[in-house]
DNA sequence: GTCTATAATTCGATAGAC
DNA sequence: GTCTATCGAATTATAGAC
């Protein structure tokens, strides 16, 4: 049986998810994710121990939507080029939020790489679930020997293209990148 | 004639670039540059408005080093080519710091993206600065139609293989992907 | 010009009533 | 479980002595 709490505890990762993303978590303050969900912020240390377990939490959250995602995709494609044709086209279809956000993943790691290396480390988790996924789809292909640096090679693709779309705001760049990218999977 | 003070200013802009690097923007309080400025911060008034002045100092200071960094290239080198090369050296050169740091363009924007855009719309200048310089070397190899593409793209395998790099604290990415990027230069 | 002391605010976190 | 009130520390910024 479910703990009633449970609701608010899932509304305050759903707020502080969403804030962490838009704003950066040092940027993020719990008076607004007090406001975001309608939950006082003083109940959070029911929940909570600290900001930092929040965060763990919106982290183990993210992960769980990206294994769910590539499950999905594993279902709904059968070739390992339409898979990863699959994640290409995930760039497009958020390309609203990645130039106003950036990647939530490139980003998350760069602010806490600054100085907050323990919890840097615990967000290199979602970069290792695609790494993982991306290197078993090159090992599909038949690229034996080097498909986890190939993995890394694109993820950092990925994140280059993500990082100069938002900060040039520029969606143009990122279709005209994403193209040349769908064409370089192609040739694989 | 130059004041006094202007050391002072300097000792300070020169401290506060370094911590604003390693450890980010706002996650760098004044009592931090201070100390390793040697300079009380309440003295920090009489050269900057505010905290955000300060930045717009640091950013001046990170334009003009990467404009005289330029300047120094074209003198030392011939051709387009080898300047492009030396541009891909600087990768190598600093693999300590973009290791622990990332890159000083790159991860300063996408925090001052996140919630400070008029600070991060003057961050641009350093980028700009290095795109520009890029489209000149790539006009000048003959690549007449497309060169500001190419100087954005080439930008985004950078900040791309730096992210990843920084992500991961792996350098042996870093040279393996600098060579990459080698070849395809040679082969422009 | 230089520096100390401190104001004014905000933050994460805690205490305790209900 | 839920919420209010508040603490102590840290922050940017200011006032004013020297």
């Amino acid at each position: 049986m479910i703990a009633k709490g449970q609701d608010n505890r899932q509304s305050i990762v759903n707020a502080a998810n969403e804030l962490f993303y838009r704003r950066g978590y040092n940027q993020t303050s719990f008076a607004e994710i007090a406001d975001a969900s309608g939950i006082p912020k003083g109940n959070f240390y029911y929940y909570f121990k600290s900001k930092d377990e929040l965060l763990e939490a919106v982290i183990a959250e993210r992960v769980q939507q990206v294994k769910a995602m590539l499950v999905e995709w594993d279902a709904q494609f059968p070739t390992p080029r339409e898979r990863l044709q699959r994640f290409l086209s995930m760039l497009l279809a958020s390309e609203e939020e990645l130039t106003r956000h950036g990647c939530p993943m490139g980003t998350l790691n760069m602010e806490l790489g600054k100085i907050q290396q323990t919890l840097q480390s615990r967000a290199m988790e979602m970069f290792e679930v695609f790494i993982n996924w991306l290197t078993c789809q090159l090992d599909a292909l038949g690229h034996g020997e080097e498909t986890s640096a190939l993995a890394m090679h694109l993820m950092a693709r990925v994140q280059g293209i993500s990082l100069m779309t938002h900060a040039y705001s520029d969606p143009v760049f990122l279709r005209r990148e994403v193209a040349q990218l769908r064409n370089w999977v192609d040739q694989l």
